[in-house]
DNA sequence: GTAGCCGATGTCAGCGCTGTCTTGTCCTGT
DNA sequence: ACAGGACAAGACAGCGCTGACATCGGCTAC
């Protein structure tokens, strides 16, 4: 294969008899231009193949890049994927690329990960904050690029953020259970120490304690190890003498887990389940989920993004996306009565 | 928020008291500098916040950037993600960042798309060939960047590819319900006109053909309609006086679909199911299906995309990813009895 | 003693593009 | 007939960086 040299303004203006500076303007203010001109300067731009190099352009005009940089804990998981899918979708409607890295999840991953998006001069930089500080982002932030937390907020750092509505979610599917009746309720979640299963967590908290349910702690499994499935934990809450009339699940793993955990010990529908994350065959397992729109919360990440590169002055934002229940059935089981005394 | 200025390699000389091109060596030939002056332009270089500028450097140097660009689809889907997911961890183990951008999987989005992306000068271009001709590619290619087609080859455009097998997949998983006694056996997919769709249907037939089934239409059921779930498709299917005992379905939409369907006729198990694609919560559901590795099929194309990039001038190659059947019940299942005569 | 070399650093130009300023041409109004 | 303006196009510099080449002191070798 013959590598042939890539043609440059200069070359297109060579051939079409002008100067550098009128190519360069067909192909920024075209309007300054007379028409045949521009007719005959995109003739010989296209005989050549010729693209404007965006790096020279972005070299020259100094300034950010239209390309936006999204640090996320991993593209392998239904959460992560569908809000980069509604962060592209966005950008890509306003004429901005998405450059995605990845962290396994680890605070060290991030900061290394971070460093190497920020070296190419990024518009914007969104994140899903896993380490316990950001401070190592104001010296960029100081720089003027625009920071965007998505999911949890950033710590030690000014900047926009945008989550879920976690406590409310949870509080809501709390709520309900109880109404129906439930009065054991287990609680089950991993990873546990992060912003979002915290927030879960009080949510679960709040609504026994308006119940007149203070000490939940008994119906609490929280573990903190991602690479073990929480089957072990559900089977651990089901075993108690008094087991559990009802679940909540802190996430979509962990549901799924449960819903293992369930099928294997021939629960047969007797415990009630609310999940909180939807995922793809909820609907086809009856599962009742806490869900929301994880498009539509990488669309408003990205339109926070847009907002802020036009307006880097403005006060930060903190914005919370709704979170909704979904009710198919695991989720609207009655308490079951005790089968032994 | 008072914005302020970025340091260049003249602001770090200056503060080290050195030239700007012994700074440049610093970040480039660090061993060409004496330790102590290595020391004291760090030290400046830190003081400043001093990050060089790619840009310029690229520029500079010529040639392709680091950045590699991905097509698909569109993210929102189990396949893509975890194909993302394969490439973007394979690339950024050699220092190499993703920008991914999506068509919708219509083909006036690719060449839009692509276009927007190969003005980044980018390394490479992977993507998944969505429009009936790539030869839109040619010109870039000839100017030196390594195109790589994924899941389907690319057409009129000398590329390398690599795609599953899924004549393979199809064939074995049709004998496998052949050997079980299964003569009356369902085909359905959406959208059916794609290279990938043909070679597995191109693998159900052969497998039947084989066993002397040579008209197997009456059992398909094709479509081209990806707004619209595959409900209609299954019911029609299972409306026939005399209905499949056995349904093999194209990619797991289709199968997920199908087990709604299933479901809602209170099918009860009776019909055995195969779908290709796997699916998070398949082994939940017990449903058998032919399945690959999307992260490993990301990390090959990665890979080739490297090889290509350092050896621009080798034959390009076509590879095939392997793939095989994980029988969880619904595959396995013997062939009913007629229930009605 | 000096030719020759080496390691450390500097000078300079230019990658491809665009902002600013300048030049040139034609048209309008009086 | 000519000032003044509108429009089209060019000259030039420089964005931040690095490759090629130059410089310079110190040291080895004979």
């Amino acid at each position: 294969m013959n590598v042939q040299q890539r043609a440059t303004l200069e070359d297109v203006a060579r051939l079409a008899g002008v100067s550098s500076k009128t190519v360069s303007r067909v192909f920024t203010h075209r309007d300054l231009v007379a028409p045949e001109t521009v007719d005959r300067v995109l003739a010989a731009a296209k005989r050549l193949r010729f693209r404007p190099n965006p790096l020279a352009r972005n070299l020259r005009r100094g300034g950010p890049t239209d390309t936006i940089g999204f640090i996320m804990g991993e593209l392998n998981n239904p959460f992560y994927y569908k809000l980069a899918a509604g962060i592209e979708r966005e950008l890509s409607a306003h004429g901005f690329s998405l450059v995605v890295a990845t962290t396994d999840d680890t605070p060290e991953g991030e900061e290394r990960v971070a460093d190497a998006l920020l070296g190419q001069r990024l518009g914007a930089l969104l994140l899903i904050p896993v380490a316990d500080d950001q401070s190592y982002l104001e010296g960029e932030r100081h720089l003027g690029t625009p920071i965007i937390a998505i999911d949890r907020p950033a710590r030690n750092l000014v900047a926009d953020s945008i989550v879920l509505e976690n406590h409310r979610g949870v509080f809501e599917a709390t709520t309900r259970l109880l109404e129906r009746g439930h009065r054991r309720i287990g609680y089950i979640c991993n990873p546990a120490s992060v912003y979002t299963q915290a927030e879960r967590l009080r949510g679960y908290r709040d609504a026994l304690a308006a119940y007149g349910i203070r000490d939940s702690s008994p119906w609490e499994r929280l573990a903190d190890d991602l690479a073990r499935p929480a089957d072990g934990l559900i089977s651990d809450l089901l075993d108690r003498a008094d087991p559990p009339t009802a679940i909540i699940t802190g996430n979509n793993r962990v549901t799924i887990d449960a819903l293992r955990a369930l099928r294997d010990r021939d629960d047969d529908g007797r415990t009630a389940l609310i999940g909180f994350d939807d995922f793809d065959t909820a609907d086809v397992l009856g599962v009742s989920v806490i869900t929301y729109d994880p498009l539509a919360l990488g669309k408003a990440a990205a339109t926070l993004a847009i907002e802020r590169m036009q307006d880097p002055a403005g006060f930060t934002r903190q914005l919370e996306m709704p979170t909704w229940i979904v009710e198919r059935g695991t989720g609207e089981r009655p308490p079951a009565e005790r089968t032994t005394a």
